[in-house]
DNA sequence: AATCTTAATCGTAATATTGCAATATAACTT
DNA sequence: AAGTTATATTGCAATATTACGATTAAGATT
């Protein structure tokens, strides 16, 4: 006990779920905005936008690119990290989604 | 070292890792989904549901109720609980704009 | 080739999460 | 009041995450 029972839960949930993970932490958040907001891709700049050590920033990079939220190019010495477009649209649509079945009708309690 | 260093980071990009944290885990989303399909409000409908025992459903009830995404009602015995739309359409806003910042440009790498 | 730069990886300590059995709490039922 | 039902809490073991110093790997520069 104390893993996640992934195996229990449909894969469409799991893979949201990833997805919501990679963002559920403020590095990562800061990350994907800076990102978003210098648009043409950066890589060490990252390291020193944030207040994090290298190694640190590197790590929620990889977990970023695991879940597939952005895209990391080697350029000559360095790397070169973007935004996946797809994933954001994703996303986005699942909360539409979601939005638009809640609005429908909410007589809770 | 081991905590997240949230003090460094502002608090908006604190508190949209908070959401997202709590619904980085599969059984919070099945939790959701299942709260947006039946609308109207369930308690221990969802210890039927999913395949965790009741003591780990009301751990990540309560973490979804710390996150503000759902809301629990007092109905005598048991407890109504339901989607908070506040935070269903906050979470959409965020991605609506961030997805209206990408779409802008991007000649990435 | 020796050095510098950039970023990944390794190893490890501190902390957090996940899951559940056992127990507690609280309201309802008889 | 005693029993039932519904949910929360406690305590704990297993595992995962976070952060970073030290090191490594690979391309760039001199």
């Amino acid at each position: 006990m104390g893993a996640t029972k992934t195996a229990h839960f449909p894969a469409r949930q799991n893979q949201m779920a990833i997805l919501f993970k990679a963002l559920g932490h403020p590095a990562r958040i800061a990350i994907m905005e800076y990102l978003i907001k210098v648009n043409t891709c950066i890589c060490g700049d990252i390291v020193n936008e944030l207040p994090l050590a290298q190694p640190t920033i590197s790590q929620h990079l990889r977990e970023l690119k695991n879940a597939g939220l952005i895209t990391g190019n080697v350029e000559g010495n360095s790397i070169c990290y973007c935004v996946d477009e797809k994933m954001i649209a994703r996303v986005l649509a699942y909360f539409e989604n979601v939005s638009g079945k809640i609005m429908k009708k909410n007589n809770c309690c």
